[in-house]
DNA sequence: GCCAACGTTGGC
DNA sequence: GCCAACGTTGGC
């Protein structure tokens, strides 16, 4: 048994593919992260993460980018069928189902929040340590320490500024 | 649409 | 293994 302490991330979804309420009205109200094509945020998943895990669910490349809600890993990593799928714009020819390169967890809604906007998360000095609020920082996956998951509920439960 | 930052590719 | 060129991300 895996006794390691819970683990927290903050995850990026495109609201035009997958908002916070589309994750609400899923299936199981859970979705397969699937489309993510790059090897730091691949191994978050398939090494790191662990069914329970908190995720903060942030919406980006959108009108008001900034976190959205709640939710929680509940799978272990296995393929994304999408890298085999010459149809799909997520398609790797250099993958093969005998040995896959992009592999992703299952995520599960847990609530929505009020919006804590980028900007808002930028003028709050508790957070100022998020991977996501670093200069540069384009990974649509980033582990979340502890103590910023709690002072991101913190803020979430105060009315915005 | 712009552009800065970053990751990946591929020639050498 | 270096590194220039290219593609992508994502806020603005």
């Amino acid at each position: 048994m895996n006794t390691r302490p819970m683990n927290y991330w903050l995850m990026k979804s495109e609201p035009d593919e997958c908002s916070i309420d589309d994750l609400a009205a899923a299936p199981a109200q859970t979705v397969p992260w699937i489309g993510v094509r790059n090897y730091q945020a691949r191994n978050f998943m398939r090494d790191d993460m662990r069914p329970g895990d908190g995720v903060l669910f942030y919406h980006s490349s959108c009108p008001q980018p900034g976190i959205a809600g709640v939710a929680e890993v509940c799978s272990a990593a296995y393929p994304d069928a999408s890298q085999f799928d010459a149809g799909s714009p997520y398609f790797d020819a250099k993958s093969s189902p005998a040995a896959p390169r992009w592999v992703h967890v299952d995520v599960r809604f847990t609530r929505k929040t009020r919006l804590l906007s980028l900007a808002e998360m930028r003028q709050t000095a508790a957070l100022s340590t998020l991977r996501v609020l670093q200069p540069g920082s384009r990974l649509s996956i980033t582990p979340v320490s502890p103590e910023e998951w709690a002072a991101v509920l913190q803020v979430l439960a105060q009315a915005p500024r």
